[in-house]
Order: structure tokens, then C-alpha cells, then sequence
DNA sequence: AGCTTTACTGACCAAAAGGTCAATTACTAA
DNA sequence: TTAGTAATTGACCTTTTGGTCAGTAAAGCT
């Protein structure tokens, strides 16, 4: 008898049940931010007693982390394997790209981690010392290796990189600026490659590149 | 007997206060969003009793309105007077200047106005209205001139505000990032002019423009 | 000085917050 | 089955919330 794959009937509960709660969570701390949802909210939300949650979580910065952990489970940094030897513009077009996608279609977690920095990024700080700061320092590497090899203008690579999540998250974050100043009730399909291109037209220029003819992801 | 300028120490007291307490909530509304702070906290902050903060403002809402309008009063949306015949790259190299030192010096009222359009910009929704969508039309129509008259490339110019709005404002609204990334604990005089370069080099090169060889205010 | 009116505020309140816990229900394994 | 254990939750607790109000102090006026 090797050790069955036991369907555990109480496991199966508590991860369907914890993932209700943790996808209400998540809904109502980017909509409200943290201290603007409450615990009785989430619990309703979610359909599930309220000391649930609690049982579940310990504590509402519990719950708050766990859906941040989450988020940056799935989160994907992009720019991966990138070396000196790939295209600059072809890099950078579709990291743009794929970030103008998500900023319009899921604007969910853009929003939690916005707030989250506001605030002075209390529950990021280890994730961006641990994570994101080694990341960008090996994208500044490449970026500095094509500026060396004159791929493309010498700016400084870290201005560069918030420049890209500047405009792009943009869409996200303030998206009710965006939609009130434009006047429009929500973005249509027509708006990602219309924003993409606006985006990748002056910074892809703005650093001596040209917009690749056609690029297939 | 004309009418004199009766000093009114009534008056006087309560402008004092009125200001001491619309300091103390703007500080602790940015630093901790509408929901974040509490009426007490700012009454601490503003050494004044609670209930005199209700007695002045109504309500918690009435004084969060009250702080938005100030800074509203004061603001100042720049790229006054412009017209076709200025010339686009000192126009906008002096916009995106001036944006920056504004977020680097002054970074509260970024951030207030930050988290209120993340919660979907309720209080903010009638300005955006009534003064910032006419604002961004007339200066739209400068930029689209500025192209039919092919003193500058072609880009959306809505896109384009966006962009110069959301690079310069980043270096606010997301501080708490950008110097965790940086590896930093706050920002130097240089940075400014290093912000301020990196941006309007690749924004107005990516419309065709140069930036302007010395551009004094 | 005395009277009126407005400005203020300490004490209080109901509601909602996050959190605890004892009692009740499942499951599981023998 | 059934005993044992873990999962669940209704009721409850404390603290804090935004907000009220009756009483007091302070101007202003004659």
C-alpha cells in the first residue's frame, strides 16, 4: 500500500473556504484599503462567520498579509532571463506591453500594492529588500550593458525602470482620474493598444529606440 | 465714522484654529488615508479638543472636504497661458521641473490626492469635472497644434499629460518604493535635478523635442 | 457693569471595530 | 460504532469610532 493521495474531506473545505475569503479580502482591501474594510465585511463578502475568518488568519494584518503573500506568489516581475545579448527595444516594448495589460484588465492588485506603498509600505518592505531590490539591479545591469555598448541613450537605468511602471500602473491606479478626465466610463478594447503605443512611442524613443515592427509575445 | 477693520478676536482665534486643525488633518489624512485617521488623532495633533474639530467642520467628512478644498485653493495645475506660439520643449521641460521638485518638496498633498483616487476619487469627482477636465482639453488643444504644425511627433496628447502626470508624481505618491529600491533613506538635492533630467530627457525626446540648453524660471 | 449672544468643551452615547472563547459540530482512525 | 481530535461559530468582550449635548466661558454691545 503506497500513501494514497487521501481527498481529506477538512482539507478540501478549508482551502475552498479560505480561498473565499481570501479573494473577498483582496476585493475590498484594494477597494477600501486596509483600514477602510473591515473584518465583518470581508466576512459577509465572503459568506463565511466572521470568527472564521479569525480562526483562519489570527488577526486582520494576518488576513491583510496572507493576501498580499498571495498576490506576490502569482506576481511576476517580468523582464525575466533578459541579457545583454536581446534586443532593447524588443525587450522593452513588450514588458510595456504586457504591463499596459495588466494594468487595464486586472487593476485589482496594482491598486492593494499602491496603497500599500502610500502608507509607507509597512507589509512590502521586506518583500521589496528581498525581492524587487535584487531584481532591479540585474535589469539595471543589462540596461547599463546596452548603454555601454551604445544599444541606446545613457539615462539613468533606475529612473528609467520607474518611468515604465510610472506609465503603465498609471491606468491602474488612478484609473477614475483617467476616466473622469477623458470622459469615459471605462477603458474599451481599443484603449491598451492605444495607451501601449502612446507609452512605448516616447519612452522607446525617448531612449534611442525604435518600436519594433511587429512583435508577437 | 467709516467702517473700520474691527480686529475681532473671535475671528482671529478661530482662523488660528481652524488652520492649526487643517494642518494636523492634512498631515495625518496623507500619512494614513481617510479611513487611517481618526478624529482624536488629529485633535491630539492639532492640541485642540475633538469636540472644537466637530464644532468647526460639522463632521468627519465635513473636515476631510475642507482639507481637500484648501489644497485645491492652492493649486496650481502650471502650464498657465500657453499658447501655439510658446515653444513646446522649454514649455514642458519647465512643467515637468517644476512637477518635480513639487514631489519631491512636497509630496503630503500628492499622496492625499493619490488615495483619494484610488478609493474612485470620491470627493474629488467634481473637480475633476468642473476644472480639471476643461484644464487638460485646452491644453490638449496646444499639444494637438503643436503637431499639426509639426513642431513636435504626433502622440496621443492625452496619453502624453498622463505620462508626464504620472512620472513626475510617482516620485511622491510612491517614495516609500523608490527609496527602498534605491537603497536610500530619503531624498538628496541631487536627486531633483537627476529625477527631473532622466524624465524630460527620454519624455521630450520621445516627441521629437530637445531639451532647452538653460531654462531658467 | 450688566446683559446677550456666540464660542467652546467635558462628559457622554450608540455603533462598529477587532478579537476571544466556550460550546457545538464535523471528521478521522481504530 | 465510537472515542478522540480538530474545525467551526454564536455570543460576548473591550476599545475606539464618529458624533451629540448641556453647561460654561468669553466676547460684544449699550
Amino acid at each position: 500500500m503506497t500513501t494514497q493521495i487521501k481527498p481529506n474531506k477538512k482539507e478540501v473545505t478549508r482551502e475552498k473556504n479560505q480561498k473565499l475569503i481570501l479573494n473577498a479580502a483582496e476585493q475590498l482591501f484594494s477597494q477600501l484599503g486596509y483600514d477602510g474594510a473591515s473584518m465583518s465585511m470581508v466576512a459577509k463578502e465572503a459568506q463565511v462567520p466572521k470568527a472564521n475568518i479569525l480562526y483562519y488568519f489570527k488577526s486582520k494584518d494576518g488576513l491583510y498579509e496572507s493576501v498580499i503573500d498571495r498576490i506576490i506568489a502569482n506576481w511576476n516581475l517580468g523582464l525575466d532571463n533578459v541579457t545583454i545579448n536581446d534586443d532593447p527595444a524588443t525587450v522593452l516594448y513588450n514588458y510595456i506591453k504586457s504591463k499596459v495589460i495588466l494594468a487595464v484588465n486586472q487593476p485589482m492588485q496594482s491598486r492593494l500594492f499602491a496603497s500599500e506603498i502610500l502608507r509607507g509600505a509597512p507589509y512590502l518592505q521586506n518583500y521589496f529588500r528581498t525581492n524587487t531590490r535584487p531584481w532591479v539591479k540585474q535589469k539595471v545591469d543589462v540596461l547599463q550593458a546596452w548603454m555601454d555598448a551604445d544599444k541606446m541613450d545613457k539615462v539613468d537605468p533606475y529612473h528609467l525602470l520607474f518611468t515604465i511602471w510610472s506609465t503603465t500602473q498609471y491606468y491602474a491606479d488612478f484609473q477614475a482620474e483617467v476616466l473622469l478626465v477623458m470622459n469615459k466610463l471605462e477603458y474599451d478594447e481599443t484603449d491598451v493598444a492605444q495607451i501601449t503605443q502612446s507609452i512605448a512611442h516616447i519612452i522607446l524613443k525617448g531612449i534611442g529606440l525604435k518600436i519594433p515592427e511587429q512583435s508577437e509575445t
